[in-house]
DNA sequence: TGAGCCATGTGACCAGTGGAAACATATGCC
DNA sequence: GGCATATGTTTCCACTGGTCACATGGCTCA
């Protein structure tokens, strides 16, 4: 019997597939979505495109590459949602609460996906230049919009890696406990990401303790805060 | 031949391994170690142990019940680290960012344990009680810590959750930027990671942006920064 | 002291995985 | 028209997690 397909995959009367590749990314991409990281396997993804599993290695020289494609798949999508936020927010901070608001969505709508992105067992960005390419014109958004809130003036002394390195590891945490809901036990669940992810951002950017008008002002804090005695 | 012992397992004379169960669990962490989290697998586990991979299913019903007991060991060891950084701080902001530093040391130093106990493919929390409780315990002093904080009487009006999340979203995302040295992609690599998440939590804990005695006020971000349009 | 129960370990087996190699087919170029 | 070559198929491999029948021997109890 020859290329037993399965279901969803239409029936292939030619030889050739024409454009397995990229059917073979939309295929991961899909299994990704619907069945999670341990459904996405070579021989699934080739199934689901009709096609042997061997096929899939005229096209990459490993699973991993494959995985590289869909994770460039996936910075191309994050990068068109971070864009979009962009254009809703007004100022540079509020542009930067809803792009944080955009990168958490995406981790809550494509947990799978991001997890390929930016989790553990992503595929070396190293091994594939345009997966690092797609990853560094993504973040390429986030880094310029973090530098205009400090173009805007209110940028503290500290250099701006410093406040770019702050402002990341929010987000990505967060985005994190909400990609791996299991994590979540402290028990936020209750309110809706976007919702979290806005108060978050917003507490980052005043700071944990001052900066409220009216409150004292955070003298220990600002000034050698770390000897303030027990 | 009869039980194939890898190197490093001692040489078993008796039929029955005496305590196979926590040989089983530390030859596990060792791989987890050296090999990392793909050379663990069952039967490398169990080579180690000097013992059959089928003899782990007397002791553990599935792979990832393994996985779960090596997490239990790795959240008390998160604890007990959590707990010795907790003594070095005067007080309870010191004491804080003295754990985030503890935290972010312990995903540099065993990223593998990190990620098996927080990452992705973590084992269910649910359907494992001790490991559940074992986590619950370590993230008690987290909280502790923070509660003390805001009892300190520097907390803004913020919900203590909302702090809570911020601090932790913050430290989290930043111990799994360390653990997953990858995504490295902002080029903060030249800072030890203890100077970078002291840094960022001080950062966290002045605020991004205002609290510098002498800047302007941040009033755009204080007043209702939640409605803005679209 | 002895008998046997039963916890524990073994060996053989299974389906499924990622990957390599030899073979088959069709497409496009000369 | 003919053939090189890109693409897909078959078949095989080592390895994985997991199951099952069987082997072993430490423990309890008569």
């Amino acid at each position: 019997m020859t290329a037993r397909h399965a279901r969803g995959a239409p029936r292939r009367t030619t030889y050739h597939h024409g454009d397995l590749r990229r059917a073979l990314v939309a295929a991961a991409l899909e299994l990704l979505k619907t069945e999670g990281p341990d459904g996405l396997t070579v021989r699934a993804a080739a199934r689901r495109a009709g096609v042997t599993h061997a096929a899939t290695y005229r096209h990459f020289p490993s699973k991993d590459a494959l995985l590289a494609a869909v994770a460039e798949e996936g910075f191309h999508s994050l990068e068109r949602a971070l864009r979009r936020s962009l254009a809703a927010g007004r100022g540079p901070v509020e542009q930067l609460q809803a792009m944080a608001v955009a990168y958490v969505d995406f981790a809550r709508r494509r947990p799978a996906s991001f997890r390929l992105m930016l989790g553990p067992g992503a595929p070396s960005k190293a091994a594939y230049p345009p997966l690092e390419a797609a990853a560094r014109a993504t973040f390429a958004i986030l880094v310029e919009a973090i530098a205009r809130c400090q173009a805007q003036g209110r940028a503290r002394r500290s250099p701006a890696i410093r406040l770019a390195t702050a402002a990341w590891a929010t987000m990505h945490g967060l985005a994190t406990l909400v990609a791996d809901t299991r994590v979540m036990q402290m028990k936020f669940a209750d309110l809706d990401p976007a919702t979290l992810t806005r108060m978050v951002m917003e507490d980052l950017h005043r700071g944990l303790c001052g900066a409220v008008p009216g409150s004292r002002t955070s003298r220990a804090a600002t000034s050698g805060g770390d000897r303030s005695g027990s």
